[in-house]
DNA sequence: ATGAAAGCGCTAACAG
DNA sequence: CTGTTAGCGCTTTCAT
């Protein structure tokens, strides 16, 4: 009698169960092509039978590879991530990965406990989104000597991997786009204030400098966003700045939220006041009109980690390096 | 030599480094009080010097425990799951389990493989939506032993823990609405079709025929849902139906969708068509008028169930039952 | 308060 | 194609 058992099935008890030992029932799970086809098949039956669940944990520490990969992202509830996501996700699990998910909620800190986490859990790669971190969060990265991938903006000095765009550069280019326009008296929105977030609202800030417009008209809150929230700031803007021209929001629920309290107000967009977003989420295309954005390759972006990634995982060399994958601006009709 | 070793950090090299035996090292991180005072400080020193990083596999392996739940969730763009994730999230981690999050995209094959992918990993409990599950998942499902969740809606049959709300009978009172306010010709409008998207149109059907009413103004597709779909499936169904007074529609971004395109053909809402959605998401309260919907609390939902499920691992015996947390209507402006 | 021994379930390495 | 042996890094159990 064990001193110790689970009581759950394991290999012993299909190997014994089918007249072999146990390290030819492994084999036969992971190597079929070593194993004769009738074992194969015997095998097969008796896994069946008993419901044999491998032990990720015994196989991943008896031979040092967990088969997974970490990917934190910010927010459930931002639909930025789920094509990124979808992207990773197919890339990876054909070659044998499973992706575990974390969110981070926006908190390098918490980024951070997962980082830690998901090291526990012994990931073979971590995907973060952004390119800060807490310096803890960064010799634990060094440490783990494992590859990572910071995405979404860009940043000079990359751990390893760095696929995303210019938050700055799109910043800019959009506000620049509202001054081809005509518009003089442009706005920032902002919510949450992460660092893409201050990252845009500082392309803003350039773009409308280097014009020598004023940046004054700026409003921001550390609050998460969210349609509402864009309708109200909104309310406020217009109160204290009645003569605002356009405004450019940070993303684009803001900038819906934006549209919705201008339709409210029964003023024109674009006429009485343009607006724009960023990302270029679905409902940007769907509103009336459709909202001007920043279209931003989020598909591109996920399969363009995965196989970066994989290559890697397979062996490439630590590069650090950042790819550059654009943006677009699309004007809709709002500006 | 060792013939194997991933040259990572141990237990071991800790208890060296103090000149302590490994268990002390062990005890000193799990039951700090059975170590003495200057020993734990000296074990904390030597961990951060060397960088020791816990390897979850190897303790998960020995102790049976992993200390992390499962929750799948279908879709990582719907913000709909982000409330009850962060009501499960802090109840749970709060009791010391990591949360595992993984995503089905509404596909109960996708949740059959996750489930056995949670369960290799030594998942303590598995959270799922909704309460189908292919024949497969529900013998693993038995066979692990272990406290399970369904939820979002409510079944007959729970596995275990249920928590969510009655979906039919949620349609069927948003239906009820509409012809409390007078309108008869009220279609239903939806995608996806997953399986609470069938149960509230089976609801719209229920009400509409006890009122004596056509259901023929009904339009579906299984593709996913979108703020862009909502304003096609609209226009189709003005095309088809020009007689519509109402349309309920399956969840708040159709409703949206179809709200925006009435803005574009300058009808009014709710006098030229009156609007519904399901949800009761932060977009409802935002345009312009608000959008009806059916608010759920998710919440509610989430606390619920980190309530409950923390009960079941703390050892409360298997007691199937289903728990009603229900819903309410508003009516916005759009109904 | 600390230690020694055994073992969790699996796979690497080598043998045949 | 199949088996033997050792060990992954940790915790349990029992001793002291």
């Amino acid at each position: 009698m064990p001193r110790r058992s689970s009581g759950r099935v394991t290999l012993q008890h299909i190997a014994e169960r089918v007249g072999v030992t146990k390290i030819t029932v492994s084999r036969a799970l992971r190597e079929p092509h070593l194993v004769s086809a009738t074992l194969q098949l015997r095998i097969e039956s008796a896994i069946d039978e008993l419901g044999y669940i491998p032990n990720h944990s015994a196989g991943a520490l008896a031979s040092g590879r967990s088969h997974s990969v970490a990917l934190l992202i910010p927010s459930l509830s931002n639909s930025v991530f789920s094509e990124i996501q979808r992207g990773i996700e197919e890339g990876l699990s054909e070659a044998g990965y499973q992706v575990l998910i974390g969110h981070t909620g926006y908190s390098i800190l918490e980024e951070e406990r997962l980082i830690d986490t998901y090291l526990r859990y012994g990931v073979e790669a971590l995907i973060l989104p952004g390119s800060r971190h807490t310096g803890h969060a960064c010799r634990l990265l060094r440490q783990a000597r494992i590859p990572v991938v910071e995405t979404l903006e860009l940043t000079e000095t990359p751990l390893d991997i760095n696929v995303g765009l210019d938050q700055h550069q799109a910043g800019k280019a959009m506000t620049q786009t509202f001054l081809d326009q005509g518009y003089r008296r442009v706005g920032f929105l902002g919510a949450r204030m992460d660092h893409r977030a201050q990252l845009r609202m500082a392309g803003w800030e350039t773009a409308m400098q280097q014009a020598g417009l004023s940046t004054e008209r700026c409003l921001t809150t550390p609050h998460p966003s969210s349609y509402r929230l864009g309708g109200e700031m909104l309310a406020s803007m217009l109160d204290r700045w009645p003569d605002l021209e356009g405004i450019f929001c940070g993303n684009d629920d803001l900038a819906a939220g934006a549209l919705f309290e201008c339709q409210r107000r029964r003023m024109n967009v674009p006429d009485q006041l343009a607006l724009a977003g960023f990302n270029g989420l679905d409902i940007t295309e769907a509103t009336s009109p459709p909202l001007a954005t920043v279209v931003t390759p989020r598909r591109l972006i996920g399969d363009t980690i995965a196989r970066r990634l994989l290559a890697r995982l397979q062996g490439a060399p630590l590069q650090p390096a950042s790819e550059d994958l654009g943006f677009r601006i699309r004007r809709g009709g709002s500006l």
